[in-house]
DNA sequence: GCCCGCATGTTGACATTGTCAACATTGATT
DNA sequence: AATCAATGTTGACAATGTCAACATGCGGGC
């Protein structure tokens, strides 16, 4: 009497998954503001406290949210590096361009998401599985750069604190760009500030000239 | 029967100032949360509803206080500049390092204060003035950077952009130490990451060893 | 085949918070 | 002194997260 792939309906069978997707749906459409609790159970037909049989609270929900936010975000970043990995002039340095631009790409197109998992209200609220997840995203990095460094296209250094100013810098650029301060900058776009941003870092971070080559060789494709 | 300094009590006299002061120091103390209109009139003895006859909402309050905020990162990063004007090797570079500290030092020492000057929840909520503050305290940055250019000592280009570029580094640096994602670089001290992105950023976009002989020749003041 | 227990869902209620309308008070102007 | 506009107060309401008490229905033991 259970096919695998039936809502059984009644005691509505799979609801814990059910108001995952409601409210990943719901984040998706207004942001975290519009995610509300009740509007969750609405849209399922269900009543408004029957998540907690499910889910201990609110951020608990949330941070479910944003761990697959953060699972997406790892996926993205390193199939964007592997997609690079068999091209034609293969190089780290070039894994680590479209590295970057995956990141952007997904923070523009995931706009709501990305602020879920970064938003500051949301600190220490989490739990430990964030965390983790966030962790693992952030190896993706360090690890391409551990890559660039043995194939000698950047300097030597600590790949984590290289990552971090790497990391930051992107996640800097999506902040300001999504308007956070009032659209300080009317004219940056988006895909403009990366270049711009990346060609000063990687300057900085490569050695020899990895970086100009790579970067006048791909017309880096383009975003959203 | 005014003397300058003296609160007339009774109709509180001078509440618009005393509501945002008191909901200044609220925030400072507990964040964006803390801050609640009844906390705030409760704190001065005043029943919730007053502030209606000051502020048309708590947003227009939050407008207030965030627009003081960016006057104030607009001459803490100014002087900073011109503090180091008249230093004994003064040059545009060795200022904007400095503003780049002070930028810092900032987001570090009024931490609730910048969380609430780049809440994601509050965009387009703050209004004209909140924006024109931004812009003006971003032409500090802009300004230094063309008084680099025309002194030879970075990369000609659009300061817009540059700094842009810088900001955006800056910004993503202290939101990511602030913990967002949660200490994904546990022993990432916030001047460490700080000086390591400068020095990248930097090596990309000064022109000669200019970069490297300023940051040697500082000790770069201590960080909070 | 029937009944009980546990998991799951529902309803009512409460506290918090922003906001508004109606009312009260006070200081200033005539 | 009388009036009026500015300022402060009280009561109320809606939205929201959360909980306690209650209802319901499926599965295992007789």
């Amino acid at each position: 009497m259970k096919p695998s792939t039936e809502k059984s309906n009644y005691h509505h069978g799979n609801l814990r998954a059910a108001l995952l997707a409601a409210a990943w749906e719901l984040v998706q459409a207004q942001g975290l503001e519009g995610l509300t609790l009740r509007a969750v159970a609405e849209r399922l037909g269900v009543s408004r406290s029957a998540i907690y049989r499910h889910y201990r609270s609110k951020d608990e929900l949330l941070g479910e949210i944003i761990l697959e936010g953060f699972e997406q975000l790892r996926a993205t970043t390193s199939k964007a590096a592997s997609a690079r990995a068999q091209g034609a002039q293969s190089c780290p340095l070039d894994q680590l361009h479209h590295m970057g631009l995956a990141y952007i790409r997904f923070a523009v197109e995931q706009a709501e998401l990305y602020d879920l998992m970064f938003h500051p209200s949301l600190i220490g609220r989490t739990g430990e599985k964030v965390k983790d997840a966030s962790v693992r995203s952030y190896e993706v990095l360090t690890g391409m750069l551990q890559q660039c460094q043995n194939a000698g296209q950047i300097k030597a250094g600590d790949p984590q604190r290289q990552a971090f100013a790497i990391w930051a810098s992107l996640h800097g650029l999506v902040s300001l760009c999504r308007g956070t301060p009032p659209h300080v900058v009317p004219d940056a776009t988006i895909e403009g500030g990366f270049e711009m941003l990346l060609e000063q870092l990687m300057a900085g971070l490569a050695t020899r000239d990895h970086w100009r080559d790579a970067l006048l060789a791909n017309p880096s494709g383009s975003i959203a």
